[in-house]
DNA sequence: TCGATACCGGACATCCCTGTCCGGTTGTCG
DNA sequence: CGACAACCGGACAGGGATGTCCGGTATCGA
């Protein structure tokens, strides 16, 4: 037999190759469709039965943990950079479209549990890291504190989501993306003491 | 035979009462629980049969019109008077929890759709009016348009839903709302040209 | 070579929401 | 007073997603 990618079923090894599809389809899927996208559909997509799905990941939380943490190592890797500051860490909120958007998603519905808590760690982490280099250069108000960028970002992420969704003028949309992203700019760059 | 409100089925005229709870339970289901709650439970809500709910509006656009139509009727009265500024404007989002939400989802969502652009003018304008008047009050950044505040609105108003979603630590996001709306307050008040 | 084993894929039962339809009830009019 | 008509409520069929289960297949060890 061979399944959906041309690739024979392999029997009790098929090695990570499985694990990886389905973490790949997972990817593009949350960040095309959201966090909502039904689970069969990543199983059709990585070529894969949804038996398989469901047992490398119990449930849709498992699968949008593993998706968001190797997507923070990758985040991490960024922010190591000496050079990378606030502005960076929000372009690349609007550069992964719904991505951002539905890790935000998942951290404030989930944040209770076990298993998301350490992504909103990490999340937090990042943050103060490069909230901290940029307050140093004088690129950010005095008053930033990192969780003022996460609400930034939280915010910008929304917008975003709601830009790529499939629907109606994506003029309008960008344009309000646009002007979201001149806000925040504009108030990170002098928030004023409380 | 008696309804769920204790009222006896008066037949052919149950008069415009039916509409009318089902409006109410419309507004407040979609506040709470977003624009994707079950009409079926709206309709228990009410204390109606599904039937009547669908013979009263079609479909969830007309039912969502019909409840955000009604709604923006009271925000027009509000911003009638000369005093409202754009953070009252602003508050009044912040109030309604996850009604304003709701409705900047519908609109964005749904824009293309004939029965909901006209609410999407009439938001426009309200937002025209009062940025005008508080330009002319310099309780405004000179740039600032009617679109920033769409745009601010909408960022807001996700968080807002956020933050009254049933679920966790109501505490955090109360203060990512509160940063929030410090961000935008800071950022209207002084928006630099493009 | 051949059986045991572990894993794979998809069929399937279940659940929930939607939107329709129909029997029942109650005012109204002749 | 009786028949009609309008409206009401809830049952029900349709559609889709979820999570389970089982027959099938490839590898490994003897």
């Amino acid at each position: 037999m061979t399944d959906a990618r041309g690739r024979a079923n392999r029997g009790p090894s098929a090695g990570p190759g499985n694990r990886l599809a389905i973490l790949a389809a997972a990817r593009e899927r949350f960040a095309r469709d959201g966090l909502a996208v039904p689970l069969s559909a990543i199983a059709k997509d990585a070529g894969v039965g949804q038996g398989s799905l469901y047992r490398h990941f119990p449930d849709r939380l498992a699968l949008a943990v593993a998706v968001f943490d190797e997507n923070l190592d990758a985040v991490e890797v960024v922010v190591a950079e000496d050079s990378t500051t606030v502005a960076d860490l929000l372009d690349l909120v609007e550069q992964q479209a719904v991505l951002a958007p539905a890790l935000v998603d998942l951290m404030w519905q989930h944040q209770r549990d076990a298993r998301v808590a350490p992504l909103g760690e990490r999340v937090r982490a990042i943050a103060e890291v490069v909230v901290a280099r940029d307050r140093a250069a004088g690129l950010v108000g005095e008053h930033v504190e990192a969780a003022d960028v996460l609400a930034a970002i939280s915010m910008l992420a929304d917008l975003t989501a709601r830009a790529s969704s499939p629907n109606a003028s994506s003029l309008d949309l960008d344009d309000q993306r646009r002007r979201a992203r001149r806000l925040i700019d504009a108030a990170l760059g002098s928030l004023p003491g409380r």
